[in-house]
DNA sequence: AATGAATGAGGGTTCATTCAT
DNA sequence: TATGAATGAACCCTCATTCAT
């Protein structure tokens, strides 16, 4: 690769954390074009020779934030750890991810009406594999009769909203420490599968 | 009150209900004033005489229905009932809600995108009020020993963000019916209390 | 019909003579919205209230000429005259748009590229009913045996495009006055009939 | 003459002859600086090296299709032939270019839109040589008596519309060929000048 | 009480053009 | 020679809001 192309994909990243930080302050259709390139310093011009429109740059947003969160969950899973101790660090993770990543994950919500059909497809889809490996990981569970039988589908789900919204009501200095809030969701949460 | 008051303060309410109704199809930002006021074969212009502007409309859209629930959840909890059976039938009502306003009732969008300063304040206070009927539920039901000793801040907030997920994944047709999903969340949830 | 919708249909003929004059100033696609509103002293965006957008406002142009122009010869046509008097009278007609009414029979040129699918199927019918009143001239004229055995869509592109031609190089204070530019091509246009 | 400089002649007429097919295709003011690049497999930058600005390409590719059709026709009109029969090739030639090069060649358009002071003044005088090979031959023709007394700029004029409209409703797989039209053309504005 | 008409502000997008490398 | 990157200027369009009637 040469020297040129990896400044590009430097400067597309550099871009689509941007993208994020103004998403996170406004809201999918409150970010402009114009306000994602002044945070860096550009002109709204310039993003279009790094992305077809709007809709693309958020989805590869969505994209960057959602693939590294699956490749950190795949890479833990990957160890030889019992099911319940995968599941504490899944949740954990996640926690991690939705506080001190607060910005970039926050991206998940919402973005219903933003994508036209064909990237709707592929956001569901990228969301879908998320979910599933809390979904797999509870069936994996049951399969070794260390969580009960259960709609695992409906366990995850009921899992992700808990620990998706932590990041609207968790406040850096709050009574609340992150390693708190991460041990009592760990066991209430895994009261359920059991 | 003059006729002509009770008739306006009735035609604000065809407002707001047709403003919902769009919320729900569109999102809040979504919504125009246009598609609202031809819902009720208005103009436009008409909302005007009976909303200073869209944010005001928006805010008593949010309002209604969330004091609505609380009226309703306080209604039930007048009622005499056990703990775990109000419990049961706040998470049904809160899921109803959910489902069947969607938009309108939607407590994970960042209500700083929408609001102003001094509506932002409000609807932070309305749903402070609603998440501490859970809260107080809760502390009764600890006080009472039907609910084990525990951190009921941290238990309403892990309940909560449960329940309000479900209108991310919820379909009107898919596997699972609405009955179902309550049932499930009921015993699920309840886990978590014991 | 209401005063107002009188008003409206006034206005909107305002607009469409406006854009016809910038339309031929500039041409199809240098003409802006702004500049058509800025001619009638108001904003585009007051353009939008009257025509759902450009193409919109563009094939109201062309439609509104053409249609008057079919108007005037159908009613020509209506009369009781030889086949030969109403080809010069068609001529002469024609001429006399193509000259006096430059401006807007200008429009008939080149909108290739900026109609989208379903309004371009509308022009081409609109031209095609255009081209065919002289085209059933002509073949009733050789029905009748008043002009010779022939092509009669060749023949009427033939005649079209040359009395087309005249306003790309006629001058109102030239060499040659309407009167006499009708006067020949009456007569240079019919030999090729007969 | 240096290698470097015919070598940059060279690509100047490939770029030339890119932006032709581009403006073929697309219209002279659909026609982007990077889709004529891109043809090439070069960058929109790089043309700035060979050309000005884009008015400077378009106006090259204009010039040099049009000094190209006057080439050809001087050099038809060189050889030995009757005036009838020069009139008949200058026909096929005109419609043969009208056809083949349709947009570039299109004497229809009006040059204002598109070229600036300078350059529209040239354009202007190339269409004018265009024309005069016209009109010379007709006034030979009176000359020689081959053809009727007649206003030589007008017949020119007619000749000249009924030629270029062609381009305007000539479809390459219609009914009619492009050599059936020429034959036909040929015969019919041979009798107006008769 | 209602609305037709108008508009300001702003957003997404395109494109010719420039310039350092 | 060539180009990657950047940008200014324009353009179309939307929408909340206003105001005279």
């Amino acid at each position: 690769m040469k020297l040129s192309e990896k400044r590009s994909i430097e400067k597309k990243k550099q871009i689509i954390l941007s993208a994020v930080k103004i998403v996170n302050r406004r809201g999918y259709e409150g970010a402009t074009m114009e306000e994602i390139a002044a945070e860096l310093l550009m002109t709204k011009a310039s993003l279009y020779y790094y992305f077809r429109n709007k809709e693309d740059l958020l989805y590869q947003c969505h994209s960057l934030v959602l693939n590294q969160a699956i490749a950190d969950i795949e890479e833990l899973l990957a160890q030889p750890l019992s099911v319940e101790e995968k599941f504490f660090q899944m949740v954990a993770l996640h926690i991690d991810y939705a506080i001190e990543e607060k910005e970039t994950f926050n991206m998940i919500f919402e973005p219903k009406n933003i994508f036209s059909q064909e990237q709707l497809a592929e956001v569901i889809e990228l969301r879908k594999r998320y979910s599933s490996l809390f979904n797999n990981l509870i069936l994996k569970g049951i399969e070794e009769k260390k969580f009960r039988q259960a709609d695992s589908y409906l366990l995850t789900m009921l899992i992700l909203g808990a620990l998706n919204w932590i990041q609207q009501w968790y406040q850096p200095n709050g009574r609340l420490s992150k390693e708190e809030i991460i041990s009592h969701y760990q066991k209430d949460l895994l009261k359920i599968l059991k």
